[in-house]
DNA sequence: ACTAAGTTAATAAACGTTCACTAACATAAA
DNA sequence: TTTATGTTAGTGAACGTTTATTAACTTAGT
């Protein structure tokens, strides 16, 4: 039975197993013996790559987390306006977690049990937003592009709307957005926070 | 020792700490032998108030996404114009939230957990909310009040920019953030908000 | 033949749950 | 007021399982 693979092999595929089961029920949901029937393989073998179960979540983790994403410099490789950029921003970051939602419920996972990894999971994901629309805020508010508000709490703004997006397309599949595309939907919402701060190009 | 209890008050106290336990670290990360510690009690007593441990966490579950949120009536009782209706909504319901902010962990729970209660968590919370935009808007975008977009993108924004303040305050704690008072915070939103529909009173 | 990869079998602890039992209380007869 | 009787609330140990983990053995690949 089960192909015998090497080191580097079996290593990832424990990883990627690990990553849906714990992605959909947590680490106290998912049981050792559990990923290793899935992968077709004694519980053993688990323990040849990672000391503990302890020690395979947080490489999950980790390796979720810590994937930085690379939207802030493809986003700002072709200058723009503020407005196009976020847009462009938005779209490549909807694109990655359309593409594998398991992060955002790992997200919430580790957010709930107040993992530090929480915190490494906004730096890598959301800072380069927030940082992208704070720096952007305080320089066209002078200009009179934006209204002065407070680029700190529009940066939540902008968090919480995409967010919420993602929640109700990519895991809550909400029945109340199932004739909204995830793209039209964000080109929508897009729109709305760049009225919200009052944005001129 | 574990001071006796009449019945009525026993099942309530069991709940109680359960509560807190099952919204901390979730249905699989709490043990019966833990909160039959904390209540100074033994196992037992707690299946003789609940069938088993699934049933004891669905009771808890009910019990709060059940609790129907009275914002709605208290908000419409002295009618007013959409934006300061919006605002004492939202000021209630984030004063619920901050009082018990185990009900929002519960919901990210149940929603993690896929479970049918997520959408009782909605219809008895947030429902409210997302009726009264859309109704709102619909009526008002005639008149000319506000600009002509899809109520229900407005309200998901809505409810996403509630939510990512209630995060940030209640359960996340962000350092971002400590210097804004959840309250004041929840204005600025709430301004932004309008402005993004164009709202004119 | 040697090594890397995987298995089988075993462990101790923790889990949810049940059981036989007792202390505390309430009530009505004496 | 005491005493007998039934009920309610709680105990603590034990059940069978499942858990994470380890050690000793086997097999496949080069």
């Amino acid at each position: 039975m089960a192909r015998r693979l090497k080191a580097a092999e079996r290593r990832a595929s424990i990883l990627a197993v690990a990553k849906v089961l714990f992605a959909d029920r947590g680490y106290h949901g998912v049981s050792v013996d559990e990923i290793a029937k899935r992968l077709g393989v004694s519980p053993a073998v688990l323990y040849q790559h990672f000391d503990s179960k302890e020690a395979l979540y947080e490489a999950v983790l980790n390796e979720i987390a810590g994937r930085r994403e690379s939207y802030v410099e493809a986003a700002l490789a072709s200058p723009d306006d503020f407005g196009s950029v976020l847009a462009r921003m938005t779209r490549v970051y909807i694109d990655s977690v359309a593409r594998d939602p398991d992060y955002l419920k790992m997200e919430m996972h580790s957010v709930l049990e107040g993992a530090a990894t929480a915190q490494q999971f906004f730096d890598s994901r959301w800072k380069g937003f927030s940082d992208y629309i704070e720096v952007s805020l305080q320089e066209l508010a002078p200009q009179g592009k934006v209204s002065k508000i407070n680029p700190r709490v529009a940066s939540l703004m902008f968090q919480g709307i995409v967010r919420e997006a993602l929640y109700a397309k990519c895991i809550y599949h909400s029945k109340r957005y199932k004739d909204l595309a995830l793209h039209a939907l964000a080109n929508q919402l897009i729109q709305l926070f760049l009225k919200a701060i009052d944005y001129k190009r």
